[in-house]
DNA sequence: CTCCAGGTCTGGT
DNA sequence: ACCAGACATGGA
């Protein structure tokens, strides 16, 4: 570990920011006492967590629900190529994107105020499903707030999660995602099927309900949980795909 | 064909 | 407060 890791809360957020090595940020977790975490820190000794933009996380995680990391991929890709504004990358550009993607042109996310114009029907044709709907109610409503992403934001995680889940499609577990990953809340503790399957094996918790699995993983993992859910995240998905 | 996927909402007890 | 279905769609 190296010498100068921040200690406290807000200077790991600061930190996070930097886009530094975050491995750094596994001095704030209880792996000394629990096995299973620390056998994780081991597996991803590079793994970091950077700060996304806000807005754009949103977006993503509207996409999310009940569908394969894979296809949400594909639902962003295709949100971006059918309404995103053209990224320039003409000739002279050093654009390194241009190098890997050739002639294909490339595409912003839609921002919110584009998507609040995007018919559902239309949004529907990205593959979102019910989805379009939450993420077409969504953008309609943060048009007529501006700068209510911002605002939210800025509040302490409390007040900012209970802010994100007025927006419709926006339960528990997206707004941790949208907290963790687009504002560098390291309290955020996101639950979702293979963050329950993992507490479950991995904390011999088989008989407990998902409900306190949920509050287990909070307790225990304390300030900094949400750091300690990118661990369990990817060694248990790891371990599926029989990498681990 | 059935089951599940980085869930949420709604309408029942 | 807790529970079951519905919700779209594609991959395993």
């Amino acid at each position: 570990m190296p010498t100068n890791a921040p200690h406290s809360l807000t200077a790991l957020r600061d930190y996070l920011r930097l886009d530094t090595d975050f491995a750094v940020l596994a001095d704030a977790l209880p792996w000394r006492s629990d096995p299973h975490l620390a056998a994780c820190l081991a597996a991803f000794p590079g793994l970091r967590l950077p700060k996304q933009p806000f807005g754009e996380t949103l977006l993503c995680f509207l996409c999310s629900a009940t569908k394969q990391i894979v296809q949400i991929k594909q639902m962003v890709a295709l949100l971006a190529q059918n309404h995103g504004a053209v990224i320039n990358c003409g000739a002279g550009s050093p654009n390194p994107a241009k190098a890997a993607f050739g002639n294909a042109s490339l595409h912003a996310l839609p921002t919110w105020t584009e998507l609040a114009q995007i018919p559902e029907d239309e949004l529907r044709r990205c593959l979102l499903g019910f989805r379009a709907r939450y993420i077409k109610q969504t953008a309609l409503f943060l048009a007529e707030c501006p700068g209510w992403l911002e605002e939210t934001e800025a509040l302490p995680y409390p007040d900012a999660k209970a802010r994100l889940m007025k927006l419709p499609g926006v339960g528990e577990k997206v707004a941790d995602c949208v907290l963790l990953f687009g504002a560098a809340k390291l309290e955020a503790f996101p639950v979702d099927t293979w963050i329950l399957k993992a507490l479950a094996r991995r904390y011999d918790l088989t008989d407990w309900s998902p409900a306190q699995l949920t509050r287990f993983g909070r307790v225990h993992f304390g300030e900094a949980a949400g750091f300690a859910q990118q661990y369990l995240f990817a060694y248990e998905r790891a371990s599926a795909l029989g990498a681990i």
